[in-house]
DNA sequence: TCTGGGGTCCTAGGACCC
DNA sequence: TCTGGGGTCCTAGGACCC
């Protein structure tokens, strides 16, 4: 049976926070960033975007395009809770959601829109609602995948509402040029422009697909599929965060490896701040180091166990700085924790030699966790195996 | 005065274990 | 005697996204 999902897409979020913030930015140009040197925008409204100022643009670059560009320093707690307010909306009408990133995400609406009389009123429904609670615009992508719901919510911005059909692929979807098709990047579209890959269309088209699988690589077929629409509706629900990084751009470069060490050492304390904020240990440190030529490394080491302690970090990052620092000057540097695990789920690792006590909750806990979202079904038949072997 | 910060996913080789 | 096959972990690198 054909799906229906939706792609709801918040449209410069993080300018539209800072008009809710202070009315009196509207209607001006308005972007997130800093003032620093080396600083990027991280949003611009659409005032802004008329001209030819867009997000990750250098801030000395947007205000020669833009002199009167008013550029607001981000509050990033505000738009994390101004952003569980938008999910919290949505919840109201599907639970089946998959958050993308802070600023929008995937719903499979198929049983509740059979509720509505027309299709596009639940669409309808949820922006004016945002809109009304929340003084935020949305756009949003309606289609029978996961795929063609975000490239519908694409086509019209801001505050639009696009439905894609299977049977619309053909008029809608293809005569786009390459560059708009998500999952393809700045690397991949020139390859295929140099083959003669323009549009969309040209992408799909079977002909194409051996010229192109053998120049990108087996796994762009998966992109291919996706753009015939014959991709999955199927959401991934139940996403645990798989790391947390910190990093920094600095205004002077760093030519020792004690002021490496010393801005390291700042970096893993925030590490270990948002860890234990967000009840988070991990096993993987990895150290990014970018040099003034903008080459950058990325090198890590395993912790022995899982951690969010400042000390053992920072003794891995000690160690990698040990290894790699080279006097090249370093511009940033950024500390991940990665193989992220809920800090009540880890079991302690108690001494091998020591018979551990049967405790059924705790015993649950591991069989449950072991088998996490596959078959929960099967977690009351192991335990009671697990208790047969005790007995 | 070029180029932020926070993420995910994929590939690939080698180590290591059974 | 002349070289298995599967699975998992560790590490590096890269593409891509918001």
């Amino acid at each position: 049976m054909a799906r229906v999902i939706f792609h709801v897409d918040l449209n410069a979020f993080f300018a539209s926070a800072e008009e809710i913030k202070n009315p009196n930015l509207k209607g001006l140009p308005v972007a997130v960033g800093s003032l620093s040197r080396r600083s990027v925008l991280s949003t611009a409204n659409y005032e802004a975007r008329k001209y030819g100022v867009h997000s990750a643009m250098p801030v000395h670059e947007a205000l020669e395009k833009c002199p009167d560009l008013i550029v607001v320093q981000g509050d990033y707690n505000y738009y994390r809770s101004l952003s569980s307010q938008f999910f919290a909306y949505l919840r109201k009408f599907s639970n089946m959601l998959e958050p993308a990133s802070i600023d929008e995400c995937y719903m499979d609406v198929t049983e509740t829109i059979k509720k509505y009389k027309r299709p596009l009123d639940l669409a309808y429904q949820i922006q004016n609602g945002i809109h009304e609670n929340l003084g935020l615009n949305v756009s949003i992508g309606v289609a029978p995948t996961r795929f063609l719901a975000k490239m519908a919510s694409d086509m019209r911005k801001p505050a639009g509402i696009t439905v894609l059909r299977k049977s619309e692929i053909k008029r809608k979807l293809w005569p786009l040029p390459i560059e708009e098709i998500h999952g393809l990047g700045k690397k991949s579209a020139p390859l295929l422009r140099n083959m003669g890959i323009q549009t969309i269309e040209d992408f799909a088209n079977p002909d194409n697909e051996q010229a192109i699988l053998n120049r990108l690589g087996p796994s762009v077929y998966s992109l291919i599929l996706k753009c015939r629409g014959q991709s999955s509706a199927n959401l991934h629900y139940s996403t645990s965060q798989k790391s947390i990084s910190v990093s920094r751009t600095y205004l002077n470069d760093l030519y020792t490896s004690e002021e490496v060490l010393q801005r390291a050492r700042d970096i893993v304390q925030e590490l270990s701040y948002k860890m234990k904020r967000d009840n988070q240990k991990g096993k993987l440190v990895s150290l990014t180091l970018r040099d003034t030529e903008f080459h950058t490394i990325v090198r890590s080491l395993s912790l022995d166990s899982y951690q969010n302690d400042f000390y053992p970090i920072f003794e891995k990052v000690q160690g990698l700085v040990d290894q790699y620092f080279e006097p090249v000057g370093y511009r940033h540097i950024g500390v991940t924790i990665g193989s992220l695990k809920d800090s009540n789920k880890i079991i302690e690792q108690t001494d091998l030699f020591v018979e551990p006590v049967a405790d059924t909750n705790s015993i649950l806990d591991q069989l449950n966790e072991k088998i996490e979202g596959i078959h929960l079904m099967k977690a009351s038949d192991l335990l009671k195996e697990k208790k047969h072997e005790q007995d």
